[in-house]
DNA sequence: GTAAAAATAGCACGATCGTTCTTTTATTTC
DNA sequence: GAAATAAAAGAACGATCGTGCTATTTTTAC
């Protein structure tokens, strides 16, 4: 909710254009951002369809109007915060993943902070999946952001599926798409076990269910050992291009 | 939305108190009827929450108050349009399963409705999905009246692994709550994939699935035969007693 | 038939919604 | 510093929201 301000440029930039950079963003730039954190924030308990401009404005502490301006309309703004929740998303749960090495060790990696993003931390409710449910039937800008994002995860997702077949861990018969649906359902089950039904256990119940899965695949002596570890890619990001090498 | 005049009671009975039953409900009851029906339809596509009074009148030809007066409470009107959805969930998903032989058959013929339901069917938008990703951080009696509603659905797909098991259809040592929960699973995905992502092939992937998951734990050669077929019970009702026998 | 009762419509209320326009304040540029 | 510009506030709009109250119409009971 509220940013810290930054110190100034004490030497500005001789350019005529001024120079922005992320280290000295206009004042409006900043709180445009700490008005994108609130509202997601917001989202996560209300979802996307529940974010008005007036309760976001109070939480903020700035009038309708002042929020307003920064977007131009509500459409754009949960856009923003769509955009806001891939870029958390991407740091947050794919790239510590790409740190772990190739294959089955990412795969997990990936499952289980997918898995904590989702039913573990606070302000846990995952735009992906509520936003799925308020948009299935309303087509638009917000719902083509929506899908955009949720395919390039589950791209990643797959990939690493493909990489655990290529790296020899999985049998190399294992349909990818198959197997990733099973796994994406796991994460939908937990979703709405954990937040709707409160029940206990769920996040075991879906690792079980993840080791379940891949038990059917997992290659009887797989050479885990044989294979060299990668050194993991800095800067790792959901476009496919960088988790290539 | 329109529901046709019933015919009069030609001999009206003797009793002070008159007996309403089913054929001859009273106007208010029909139109109540009515109402619902719209409001289950239109709570498909845009979510309880989505639902308003306004609009409901207006698809019904009504007036705002007229709508209203049924129900005394938007809150009364969502807590009935779950019930009337668990009322045909119980109808359409469970009581046609339940003629299927105890067992594996039950179980498969339970999944196989509750995908059609979920997936496949006109407004096909399912009120235990949506409204517990709307109602997961909204405690109240909407809220109660939902998660009863699911977590007595729930029960009768556990029962049925229960049964399978003591069927002897699957190995003894299946935990029923893992099984539950991945079987679950699979219908949120392939809800998720269905509805929102609309992806090719989703339910084939829901049954491939279910395949998946019981394969783990099917007898070798279960006495599929030898087990004598037993008549299924009328009025099957989703409350365990009836279930029961 | 008539009288009682129930169902529905009509109207208005305060609140909140997204949005527009104008004015004031804060920030940047020179 | 002053001038130019960007950011934020303020006020108001038409719409819609849920809800209450009062008529009017329709259905019941006798």
């Amino acid at each position: 909710m509220s940013v810290t301000p930054l110190p100034r440029r004490t030497a500005p930039a001789k350019n005529v254009l001024p120079v922005r950079d992320a280290r000295a963003l206009l004042k409006g730039q900043q709180t445009k951002a700490a008005i994108v954190d609130a509202a997601l924030g917001l989202a996560a308990h209300i979802g996307l369809e529940g974010l008005s401009i007036g309760a976001l404005a109070e939480v903020a502490h700035m009038s309708k109007s002042g929020v307003f301006a920064h977007f131009g309309s509500r459409e754009e703004l949960q856009i923003s915060v769509v955009r806001e929740y891939h870029a958390r998303f991407e740091a947050e749960v794919f790239e510590p993943a790409m740190q772990a090495p190739r294959g089955l060790p990412r795969l997990r990696a990936l499952f289980n902070n997918w898995m904590q993003r989702t039913s573990t931390e606070i302000d846990s409710g995952c735009i992906y999946i509520s936003g799925a449910v308020e948009f299935d039937d309303r087509p638009g800008p917000v719902r083509d952001a929506l899908a955009s994002s949720v395919r390039t995860w589950l791209a990643a997702m797959r990939r690493a599926v493909v990489q655990a077949k290529a790296e020899g861990h999985l049998v190399s018969d294992v349909d990818e798409d198959q197997l990733l649906f099973e796994i994406h359902s796991l994460i939908l089950g937990l979703h709405y076990e954990a937040r709707f039904l409160k029940a206990e256990g769920s996040i075991s119940r879906a690792l079980r269910g993840f080791d379940n899965i891949l038990a059917a695949h997992l290659k009887p002596r797989a050479a885990l050992a044989s294979k060299a570890r990668t050194i993991p890619a800095v800067g790792a990001s959901l476009s496919p291009r960088s988790q290539k090498e």
